[in-house]
DNA sequence: AAGGGTTGGTGGATTTTGTCAACTATACGT
DNA sequence: ACGTATAGTTGACAAAATCCACCAACCCTT
């Protein structure tokens, strides 16, 4: 009864993934000072994360990098940009456009942020071997 | 400089883990017929699902399983029993707990998104040949 | 150069999830 | 019998997601 286990299994997926993005949020909530996460929530700290990466960029590339909606992502970068995180400029070859970059204050967000996500995360994967990270890290790069 | 590497690694995780639960939810949102996820939300389709494996359960198991809120299961619940997913009955041994276990129309449910996760998944997984597939669910397991 | 369709970004309104604290009632241990 | 722990519920609220309409700048094609 092949059919069975490939359906179960399916869904087996989807509760684990679930389950490990539950655990490192309630992790990361846990060893991270209230000053640190200081109201940026963590939508706003993924997103930062993601714009170190692709900066300096439009909303569109978040909207993309991050698959939300491109209303939710201007809020929360009008929000970052408010407390200081982000900056924004126009972009000169295209009027429509504004590009996003990490302020000061916003790449020391993302230093510390990547610390303490370093720290959860190891902890979450102690049972696996280095070996294993490295191919699990590659699995989801390839999907 | 293997300490920004590390750290680096660990968002990427992050991100990549988030970016794949987006595209689940994106493909069964676009493949469930309407009829099918027929108001229950994605959380009370994972909740049905979790359901099954563990029925008949307190509420307390299901919120051990998915790490949510016991108010939010709570409530979750009581819409799924409004709607007719779940049934539940006091339990025999203990004046607290109230056993939850599916009905006909929810068995119904799971079964139907069964289905369309591993027809949604199975796509997604597509880079990954079988064995790699097997290793991932392991290693998730493991975690 | 002028219209028509497309794209980047905003705003409003609403729903779904998540969080936190208080509270009831039953169970359990001593 | 008393204090404490546990299962479940409720209220109030914050955060995240969704959907739709909209503007303005772009890019065509004619």
């Amino acid at each position: 009864m092949p059919d069975h286990d490939t359906k179960a299994r399916a869904a087996l997926l989807a509760h684990q993934m679930d389950r490990l993005t539950r655990r490192m949020e309630a992790g990361i909530h846990q060893r991270a000072e209230p000053v640190d996460v200081d109201r940026v929530g963590p939508l706003g700290g993924m997103a930062l994360l993601a714009l170190q990466e692709i900066e300096p960029a439009p909303i569109q590339g978040l909207v993309a990098m991050m698959r939300r909606d491109k209303s939710q992502m201007t809020r929360l970068i009008q929000m970052l940009e408010r407390k200081g995180y982000v900056e924004r400029h126009a972009c000169a070859t295209d009027g429509r456009v504004s590009l996003m970059r990490l302020s000061d204050k916003g790449r020391d967000f993302v230093g510390a942020m990547q610390a303490i996500m370093a720290d959860v995360i190891g902890d979450l994967l102690k049972p696996l071997d280095p070996q294993e990270r490295e191919q699990l890290t590659q699995m989801l790069q390839k999907i």
